[in-house]
DNA sequence: GCGAAAATGTACTGACTTGTCCATTTCCAC
DNA sequence: GTGGAAATGGACAAGTCAGTACATTTTCGC
């Protein structure tokens, strides 16, 4: 689909890599859309241009293309955050943009959001064994790591501002929104999914993420009021 | 397991009742471990005390057992939440106190995050059919929407603020939290997680949550200067 | 006590699903 | 062009799994 291989240039008749391709392709959707057990080697097979034999043959196993596909999600979503350049705007304007962009990814990846949803579901055993997939995400929280860095030494931030759990929380309203939009909007109706909606709830977010991020000022007497209050986690 | 039923007072030999109970939570556990296609109607049978022959005989077949076995999940972490009352607290700190203790709570209960991952997968389907879900969760927000309204009497939250979306988002962060805890902590490792951590992150969404629905004040400044930026969802 | 209905146990089936065996074709180095 | 390796096709084996047929026991109104 994307740019010729070498072995395409050469016209084969054999053609592993589009092979591959094709079949990585077909079981992103399926596993996306199915689940690890839910997905079919068969129904995948019959929607690429080749046969089953040669999903064992390059992947080994159901597992083993799955995990590759999973691979191949991530990197395709990752692929399109790299195209956000933020070194020319201030550090709030940088986050505030940050998080609007990952909120519109996100739900502009669905089939991400739910490989990533399928992997939980099975305690990110697939993942952990994913050298590529680590560095990649590691990779990702520089940016974060830049802004903050940035809006600290301009006195615009807080200074024990936490760039993990500040990219926890950005990543928590913006995988929320895609992931769990079925069974919200089977509760609460579908309105929320509405483009004016999402518009609103992604200000809302940025509104959020920036309250966090600031100088503690206004919020100062809301944070001392309730000091004291719901201290300790109630369970170990 | 919980209260005795007529059937149990009986002393009946044959408990219908019960042996219903024990395969539901059976069930509960096994679909929540391992999805609606991952689990094994013949495993659940052998944790049980009765049979296979049971299952079908008191829920028809494997997806009946599994929309039976999500109302409960639903139906048990409601009840925990009615046990919360915020009727004596001034608005803000009963919001304070609901975020926190929804964090709590989604932690408390793995099991039910787990069967709402495995609904959206299969995109809210079975929840859709279920009346009773429907009704328990609306029944949900209400306590947020007296809180909203006292608070904007009182003068202290903002008039616009909007009770759906606020649940939307302490949600979000609630559920993230325990749904995305595998993959999160494979990537950024598991500190994150332990109690402390775990600890400051709650006390983070409280306060985000609160500068949502306070009167703007303080963010003034920020919500002006970037006014115009990012404003419309870039995708329809 | 008795008879019908509810509840339960055991063994089985038929379909589905992953993965492989064996044979054949395509490619490329020489 | 030729030989060996890579790539591919098609049918099949072995096991798994949801769901059922048939028989038996328990319960309870009468």
């Amino acid at each position: 689909m994307a740019t010729k291989t070498d072995a395409e240039r050469r016209s084969w008749r054999q053609n592993p890599e589009a092979v591959q391709r094709d079949i990585l392709s077909v079981a992103l959707s399926e596993f996306a859309a199915k689940g690890l057990s839910g997905a079919r080697v068969e129904t995948i097979a019959s929607q690429t241009q080749t046969s089953k034999r040669m999903i064992y043959y390059y992947f080994g196993d159901k597992l083993g293309l799955y995990t590759k596909a999973l691979e191949a999600a991530y990197m395709k979503v990752r692929d399109g955050e790299a195209a956000l350049d933020l070194a020319d705007l201030p550090p709030d304007a940088a986050l505030a943009r940050l998080v609007a962009f990952t909120f519109d990814h996100h739900r502009e990846n669905p089939d991400f959001i739910r490989m990533v949803m399928i992997e939980n579901i099975h305690n990110g055993e697939n993942l952990a064994a994913s050298r590529v997939i680590r560095d990649m995400n590691v990779a990702a929280i520089d940016k974060l790591e830049d802004i903050c860095r940035r809006g600290q030494e301009a006195g615009l931030f807080r200074a024990d501002l936490d760039p993990v759990a500040l990219h926890w929380q950005i990543s928590a309203a913006s995988f929320f929104n895609v992931s769990n939009r079925p069974t919200f909007s089977a509760i609460f109706g579908p309105d929320l999914f509405d483009d004016t909606s999402q518009a609103r709830l992604r200000a809302q977010v940025v509104d959020s993420i920036l309250a966090l991020a600031a100088r503690p000022s206004a919020l100062d007497g809301i944070r001392s009021r309730l000091a004291g209050e719901e201290e300790s986690p109630r369970k170990s």
